[in-house]
DNA sequence: GTGCGACGATTTTAG
DNA sequence: ATCGTCGCAC
């Protein structure tokens, strides 16, 4: 029935204009450009609305891909408050889970085994330990977590082996080695990391005809979310799914990207602009922060090059200005951040509605001993989730076994946990036995019982008939029950009973919360996997919160990384130093430091109403104070909209000189017209830690010239200073030594 | 197999 | 400072 013009869709009804027009936007690729806050989620949701609805597209036809559980959750849940009805028929997940259930369909064709498991991250890297032992390879010299991590990025690219030539360098010749080495054992074990979950769906796509007009065929429209997070084999398989017919819509940020170093390409916008002639849409009214947050983040975002280039703006202009406090040590930082979150609840406000937000985990200590101390609740985000933890792994372990005896994973894992007498010798006798026959350890185990010496033989005798005795047990129990009955016939639960220290007693509440999980656990839709399966599936694929949640109201804590597409009415930004954010690792490097200053955005853009900045001027790191020059971030923004918060006496000194550290120009020179923030004043640091000369300060020396001290390392004696000397470059010296005189 | 001291490293992290 | 790993003694 035509719709008269006046008269929107009431899917259209509740959008500003830009949003209206990317949600309605023709069956064509499509690039949305959304800004930090202006409703990305909200555009994504009722576009799958508008095809279901509008266009008459079959629910079926739709495939939404998320980069978290929680956002592929939200969104379903999104959708089908929008239809009013459930969407099952929807292919909504993350692209993990997607794969995973690609491969699952298809395991035939992709050359995997019916009950293939998955490795995680801890898995992976055990095997490739287990790999450079055998290989007889040093760990120093070949660092597991290296080697895991050169793997990994290969298959990020999508590259295989045989694709990767050494260009005569011995090491990644060995590295290339032992890809191919661990590529083959995985095959061999029936086991496929979260890389290969990718690659492998990608490839069978690409080499299966069938597959591809299949696939082509029923996803016709694919919604892609965070579309700056994808790395290539990501990218090539929206290609691969979408062909040349699909019309994929794709929403994302590259002023947030910050996940390169995970394989995330954030030039995949430009490129799929390109490669798909996409239409592009820009969403930047934003509807969470005030226009002064707003100013703050847009001048910061300003000085990086190669944006895709947008503008936040807001309808709320004007708000509370952003406040910097130049702290003392990191206690200060500390105290100053409680002292605000007082006031903060004071006013009425949630705990919950204030975040602090660092760079590193290590820097959530100061903050956690304060809050304890002035007995404010609160919450670390990060750290182990629940299925990560070794305990819960173990358990899973054992379930593993039960269902397919050849998970030579697993057994390795339990076979003498809790101990049982199987020692080193055995082991290497199982695996060489079963490297020779080519079979697994459980078979090599069964066919060295009666020539092993007795004692390992009644010991591996013990665990091959508790492994047989579960699986017999637990067929037919309900899912919970199974779970509940393995760790208590394991041992595992014992084990950890009796354990001294109160570590132990959380490990049996895990145990236990495993079987509450388990009672719980509902297979999604259309997966055809047996329940068990399914739910060990789901416990490495999803791999749970961080903690229970708490019930509590308490103060937020956690990294700018993980703060990503979260917000809060008060936000804390703590550690603004050079060297700790920028991170040492980026200060120098003008490759890393675009994607520091996007983290500083999306920190900023994480504040709704009122955003407090600090530095500390000395910090205790690695059991040493180091002092460190305030944030080259701090200088960035517009001094208008600062305020410093100065609570004692100070003396004068400009904040942050970006012209007198690398001795160069400066990259972004700032016009009249941009206001920068210098602070008029600075304290001084306190009796005790007196600094010789200021940060900052020129300095001359008899060898090396003049130069300005950058900072300090160490107290006393033992005091280094590192200066940045005009012709000489970079230098650490030993302060007591140096003979620096201040210019 | 467990406990202890030495040694080394220490950005960010979803699935 | 602190945490995890490793080698060695019991």
């Amino acid at each position: 029935m035509p719709r008269l013009m006046t008269a929107p869709h009431p899917l259209l009804v509740a959008l500003n204009d830009a949003q209206r027009a990317a949600v309605s936007a023709p069956l064509a690729p499509t690039l949305v450009l959304a800004g930090a806050g202006s409703g990305k989620t909200r555009v994504l949701t009722h576009r799958a609305a508008w095809l279901i609805e509008e266009q008459g597209v079959a629910p079926q036809g739709l495939l939404a891909v998320t980069f978290t559980n929680k956002a592929a959750s939200e969104m379903r849940g999104r959708i089908e408050s929008l239809l009013h009805m459930p969407s099952g028929a929807l292919w909504i997940g993350t692209f993990h889970g997607i794969a995973h259930r690609l491969l699952r369909r298809h395991w035939r064709e992709s050359g995997l085994p019916q009950h293939f498991q998955i490795l995680d991250d801890d898995d992976q890297q055990r095997l490739v330990r287990k790999l450079l032992k055998e290989q007889n390879l040093d760990e120093q010299r070949w660092v597991p977590r290296e080697v895991q991590g050169f793997i990994n990025r290969e298959k990020d690219e999508g590259r295989r082996p045989k694709h990767l030539q050494d260009r005569g360098d011995p090491t990644r010749r060995e590295l290339i080695r032992l890809y191919d080495l661990y590529q083959r054992r995985c095959d061999q074990l029936g086991v496929v990391d979260f890389a290969e979950l990718l690659l492998r769906s990608y490839e069978v796509i690409r080499d299966q005809p069938q597959l591809a007009d299949f696939y082509r065929h029923r996803f016709r429209h694919v919604l892609v979310d965070e579309f700056q997070d994808t790395n290539s084999v990501q990218y090539d398989w929206i290609k691969l799914v979408c062909g040349k017919s699909g019309t994929p819509f794709v929403v994302g940020d590259d002023d947030q990207s910050i996940y390169r170093w995970r394989g995330a390409r954030v030039e995949n916008m430009q490129h799929f602009r390109r490669d798909f002639g996409a239409t592009v849409f820009k969403l930047e009214q934003n509807y969470r922060s005030t226009g002064v947050i707003l100013g703050a983040a847009n001048e910061v975002i300003r000085r990086n090059e190669d944006r895709l280039g947008k503008e936040l703006w807001t309808e709320a202009a004007g708000g509370e200005p952003i406040r910097l406090y130049a702290a003392f040590n990191e206690r200060d930082e500390a105290d100053f951040v409680i002292e605000r979150i007082r006031e903060h609840a004071r006013s009425g406000r949630p705990l919950a509605a204030a975040a602090v937000l660092y760079r590193s985990n290590a820097q959530s200590r100061s903050f956690e001993e304060a809050l304890m101390a002035a007995r404010i609740p609160y919450r670390v985000y990060g750290g182990l989730r629940f299925f990560e933890r070794a305990e819960i792994k173990d358990a899973l372990a054992y379930l593993r076994l039960t269902q397919n005896r050849s998970d030579d994973v697993s057994f390795e894992r339990v076979v003498n946990l809790p101990t049982r007498g199987i020692g080193q010798s055995t082991l290497d006798r199982l695996r060489e036995t079963a490297r020779a026959g080519g079979t697994s350890l459980w078979n090599a185990a069964q066919a060295l019982l009666p020539v092993l010496p007795a004692r390992a033989a009644t010991a591996l005798n013990g665990f091959i008939g508790l492994i047989d005795r579960l699986a017999s047990g637990i067929g037919g129990l309900e899912l919970h029950e199974q779970v509940r009955r393995v760790i208590e016939d394991s041992g595992l639960r014992e084990h950890h009973a009796k354990e001294k220290d109160t570590r132990g007693e959380a490990r049996v509440e895990n145990l236990d919360e495993l079987v509450n999980a388990a009672e719980g656990f509902t297979p999604e839709v259309e997966d055809e996997l047996p329940l068990l399966a399914s739910f060990l599936a789901h416990a490495t694929l999803e791999s749970g919160e961080t903690q229970a949640a708490e019930g509590r109201d308490c103060v937020q804590l956690m990294t700018l990384h993980s703060a990503k597409g979260l917000e809060f009415p008060t936000v804390f930004m703590v550690g603004m130093e050079e060297g700790l954010f920028p991170s040492e690792r980026s200060v120098f490097d003008p490759e890393k430091l675009p994607e520091e200053r996007r983290l500083c955005y999306v920190g900023i853009t994480r504040a709704m109403q009122r955003l407090y900045l600090s530095h500390a001027e000395s910090r205790r790191i690695y059991g040493r104070t180091e002092y460190r020059a305030p944030s080259r971030f701090l200088a960035e923004l517009p001094a208008a909209l600062v305020e410093e918060v100065r609570p004692r006496l100070s003396v004068s000194r400009p904040l942050y000189d970006p012209s007198t550290r690398h001795g160069g120009p400066r990259r972004h020179t700032a016009g009249p017209e941009v206001a920068t923030a210098v602070a008029p004043a600075r304290r001084q640091a306190a009796k005790g830690e007196e600094l010789p000369i200021r940060l900052g300060a020129r300095v001359r020396h008899p060898k090396f010239g003049e130069g300005v001290v950058l900072r300090y390392e160490g107290n006393g004696d033992t005091q280094q200073v590192q200066v940045n000397f005009e012709n000489a470059g970079q230098k650490w010296l030993m302060y007591a030594y140096a003979k620096l005189e201040a210019v």
